[in-house]
DNA sequence: GGAACCGGGCTCTGCCATGGGT
DNA sequence: ACCCATGGCAGAGCCCGGTTCC
């Protein structure tokens, strides 16, 4: 049983090996050629330290850390059969570096376990989503786990099919294989559930268009097939019972710009609504321009209540008022630095928010800049 | 022609727990 | 007893620019 790691750990020295490592390759070569199991009847245990050696030493040739590896899962690293020679060729061909190889192998020890014929297949799956096999290695790269935890090539493909038959379009299935590559891993039963679930919440919301909403909710937040359906649900009963928002209102809010806050942790979501409401409350404004914030604009829930307490304190310290932002909530989406910045910038030409409106916070830098350059020209 | 509106682009893995299989 | 596969969790924004409106 030990042939095939003998075998990669032979080609392995073609490749990887400079000529001054090949006396202690040999020596590693003499050292396993003898094992058979079926004549040898020895001791496991040695037997096994052995194989591990020839293993560690190869990964180590590769580049791979193997004390990463060993921490992250020290069961692949005691296998008799492996195939991190067939792994490193296979990536390499796909355009890895040996670098990025080597930090898969090493995050992910696992994927050394897998064939080439398992791998070439899964390959071609995704690549029935992605163009080019670069991206896929900038995944891979990313996150090995996503394409290495499952050996399960059937369920993927059924993932797929059951995706698209969501309706979505082969940009969303892009999207979400790129920024949730996790998803395709989960079982379809698990994505089912979710699926199912926001098809539930739709209906019980009195919505006609149950599929559409689904459709609409994962194509605006691609991270939702890998939160769990006990998270999902319990937001959405947070958010029904603390914003008192009529069905429509709420199912405008879920399948628009309110998706993304699904997402979120569900204690981090009652405590950000919660201190959001008391700082409001506490600057002179009330509970209901919290809401009215949401409603405008959901992401605001999103940000840490430190964060949105430092950004709304900037604002209404340069005289805007709760009544302004409330009306114009997308401007808590920039940045504290950049909010700081463009305020001191128009408190310099005399820019009065009360005359001339908060809008002129939300734009792109390059139009506020070209704002501000008039601005000093008027001046002058 | 500038302001306002608004959709959408980036983005999120690495670890732990658990149950099942051998 | 061990490993594998799988589910779940923590942590928590910022920005651009096309189109429409006035």
């Amino acid at each position: 049983m030990a042939l095939p790691q003998l075998w990669t750990s032979l080609n392995l020295q073609r490749t990887f090996i400079q000529p001054s490592l090949l006396t202690s390759l040999q020596w590693v070569r003499t050292l396993v050629t003898p094992t058979q199991p079926s004549t040898q009847p020895s001791n496991d245990a040695s037997d096994k330290e052995e194989e591990n050696n020839l293993l560690l030493d190869n990964l180590k040739i590769m580049g791979v850390d193997v004390e990463m590896a060993q921490k992250r899962q020290p069961g692949v690293l005691r296998k008799t059969i492996t195939n991190e020679r067939g792994l490193a060729d296979f990536l390499q061909f796909k355009g890895a570096s040996r670098e990025v190889m080597a930090s898969i192998i090493s995050r992910f020890p696992r994927s050394i376990s897998r064939s080439e014929q398992h791998l070439e297949e899964r390959w071609q799956l995704w690549r029935t989503v992605f163009k080019s096999d670069s991206e896929i290695v900038s995944i891979l790269d990313r996150s090995p786990e996503s394409f290495f935890r499952s050996s399960d090539n059937d369920n993927l493909k059924k993932n797929i099919v059951f995706l698209t038959s969501l309706g979505l379009t082969s940009k969303d299935l892009h999207r979400l294989l790129t920024t949730a590559p996790r998803t395709f891993s989960n079982s379809v039963e698990l994505n089912r559930q979710m699926v199912d679930l926001l098809k539930d919440v739709c209906s019980s919301l009195g919505g006609m268009e149950p599929s559409r909403f689904t459709k609409d909710v994962i194509s605006k937040n691609p991270f939702i097939l890998i939160r769990s359906t006990k998270r999902v649900r319990a937001n959405v009963e947070f958010l029904q019972s603390s914003l008192g928002l009529t069905n429509s209102e709420l199912l405008g809010v879920l399948q628009g710009h309110g998706a993304g806050i699904l997402d979120l942790s569900h204690e981090i979501l009652k405590r950000n609504f919660m201190m959001l409401q008391e700082k409001l409350v506490a600057v002179g404004g009330t509970k209901k321009d919290a809401i009215t914030l949401i409603v405008n604009h959901a992401s605001v829930l999103f940000i840490s209540h430190e964060r949105i307490s430092d950004k709304l304190d900037r604002l209404l310290q340069a005289g805007i008022t709760v009544k302004q932002i409330r009306e114009k909530p997308r401007i808590l989406d920039f940045s504290l630095e950049n909010l700081r910045w463009r305020v001191d910038e128009l408190r310099k030409v005399g820019y009065d928010f009360d005359r001339s409106g908060v809008a002129v916070l939300d734009s792109s830098r390059k139009r506020f800049e070209a704002r501000l350059q008039k601005m000093y020209s008027v001046e002058e």
